[in-house]
DNA sequence: ATCATATTCAACCATATGGTTGAATATGAT
DNA sequence: ATCATATTCAACCATATGGTTGAATATGAT
């Protein structure tokens, strides 16, 4: 069942709210990484990269592994699981929506009397 | 593939990294609620609660309907799609997490050697 | 016309956020 | 011991956020 208590959700999605964090994380999805190498990409201060990082360590998002002066951040999954559960009580919202959608195609594609192709862009005087 | 910029996802995870913000969604969930429908389990302002509605629209989460002097707001999921999109990158890596957990569950119990079911709790001494 | 209801607006406030810079800390290399 | 490298800390700043209150607006009911 996995409790997701509202402060949880909030710095996680909140730790998601913000481009530089995500770009991040999707960094360390290609694998470990150390703060000055998390920070590069990035046209900001390395002062500003590592509170990112921080907000990533407190919503659970990434571990830190201090080795000698580096840090190793690694990429902490199991927060997005909680991020995820709480999404799939809406899926059927959006689930519902595109296969109203799909419904709405179909009616016109039958509709329509076998259309020939398209003419090709341009060939037709507007 | 549905494009999600970075700036739409800011907008939607930040709408999402709130209790009150969070809680309205799932009251929409259930069917369509005026404003003052949804402000009223909160101990905030009305003035407050609208605030909050208006953050959820602009990140495309619900709809407003004006209908005489009163605002019906309905659940707009795409947005949440979006967000669940993104989270779908990360998702093997819970999965995978949960896999290993499973095994060292399964090689603990292989391990032992048939424990004959539990105590009951409270007969054995602390 | 008058009054009540639903909602927003404007001004304000305290705190959080995301950034900066310069100094401090801790480790590694010579 | 000395110097370089990796990272954080502290102080600061502008803006955003989440709340308040009282007035304004717009519609509905009588």
């Amino acid at each position: 069942m996995v409790e997701y208590d509202s402060q949880t959700l909030d710095t996680i999605f909140h730790a998601l709210g913000d481009a530089t964090r995500r770009a991040m994380l999707g960094d360390l999805a290609v694998g470990d990484r150390t703060v000055g190498e998390l920070a590069e990409p990035f046209a900001m201060s390395l002062a500003a990269a590592s509170k990112h990082i921080k907000v990533l360590e407190a919503a659970g998002l990434i571990r830190r592994d201090v080795r000698g002066r580096t840090h190793v951040c690694s990429l902490e999954p199991m927060p997005l699981m909680s991020a995820d559960q709480w999404l799939g009580v809406y899926r059927r919202f959006w689930t519902n929506r595109l296969d109203t959608l799909e419904q709405l195609l179909r009616a016109d594609d039958a509709a329509t009397p076998h259309p020939p192709k398209p003419p090709l862009p341009g060939t037709e005087g507007e």
